[in-house]
DNA sequence: GCATGTTTATTGA
DNA sequence: TCAATAAACATGC
């Protein structure tokens, strides 16, 4: 009875059925744009070579990038480096994450940024690996790419990201989690979470977003810690290992988090080496510079 | 390069 | 089926 779940027709997935947002469209040229700088950072490539490798006029694209990121390409690549990452990290010890918040399992967590209550799943319905559960999911641009929103009637439970065409490769990964569950395509149902997630002007504490936190103990537990960590901050893996209590499992923690089904809602982005240099990122480190810039000129 | 903790895959009864 | 065991990791010295 595994791997029996119907699976959907992406044959019928065709183009996106809403407009896509001048944000969602951009994504792809960003990414572009902050892959190049990146990668060939021995030879800062100017501007104008960008431009020119993608076909459009250095204004237009310095314009474009700006209105995405809150910040010029040259600021950005600067919100990048080790140095502001250090910053981000702020001083020793773990500043950020004791603040006042309660854990209880399905308390409304307080988050600085995006208003979340968290819940997790008993263990008996963990081991059931998503059996009866029914998941509907859709596909929407947004300004990280296109994003895979899964949701159950509790609340939120995945977010991926994907780039053109790689929409079936993300639903498989995502699918894979919770191999026994019922999948529904629903966009309308999804289309709301986007709403949510990506428009900051709908953050609010009035209604808090309902999330769902499938996983094992320990991986709920550092995403609740993940959850601590204001916008625009960042801690390392080792000050998630302490504050759940194991100051040894840095590393265990990295793999929780990268297992984290929710991403950027649980802020999976924002956990750094220890160094501060950017370690991984499952859905690809440019994207994780993305978000991490985007959220330097959103501040 | 080695210690680290958790999860997942594998093996052998 | 199940437990013991090994291998894989988004780490940190």
């Amino acid at each position: 009875m595994n791997a029996l779940a119907p699976r959907p027709d992406f044959a019928a997935l065709a183009e996106p059925a809403i407009d896509v947002t001048p944000e969602g469209a951009d994504y792809e040229t960003v990414r572009q744009v902050i892959e190049m700088i990146t990668l060939d950072y021995r030879d800062q490539p100017s501007l104008e070579a960008i431009a020119a490798k993608l076909g459009q006029s250095p204004t237009q694209l310095q314009k474009l990038f700006t209105r995405w990121a809150g910040l010029s390409p040259k600021a950005f690549l600067q919100a990048v480096t080790l140095d502001h990452a250090k910053r981000l990290l702020g001083r020793e010890g773990l500043p950020l994450l004791e603040t006042s918040y309660e854990l209880g399992l399905s308390g409304p967590g307080r988050l600085h940024d995006l208003f979340v209550t968290h819940e997790a799943m008993s263990p008996g319905e963990w081991k059931a690996k998503g059996g009866g559960l029914t998941i509907r999911y859709g596909f929407h641009p947004s300004p990280f790419g296109i994003a895979l929103i899964m949701a159950t009637d509790r609340g939120l439970a995945g977010l991926a990201f994907a780039d053109a065409g790689g929409e079936r490769e993300a639903f498989e990964d995502m699918a894979r989690r919770w191999p026994n569950a019922q999948y529904v395509e629903d966009q309308e149902a999804t289309q709301l979470y986007v709403r949510r997630v990506f428009d900051r002007s709908h953050w609010s504490s009035d209604r808090p977003l309902q999330v769902v936190l499938i996983g094992t103990d320990f991986q709920v537990r550092v995403w609740q810690s993940l959850l601590k960590i204001p916008f625009g901050k960042a801690v390392t893996y080792s000050h998630v290992a302490c504050d759940i209590g194991q100051p040894t499992a840095s590393r265990a923690v990295g793999a929780a988090i990268g297992a984290n089904p929710i991403s950027f809602v649980v802020p999976c982005h924002r956990a750094l080496g220890k160094s501060g240099a950017l370690t991984g990122y499952h859905w690809g480190l440019t994207r994780k510079r993305a978000i991490l810039g985007w959220e330097a000129g959103n501040a």
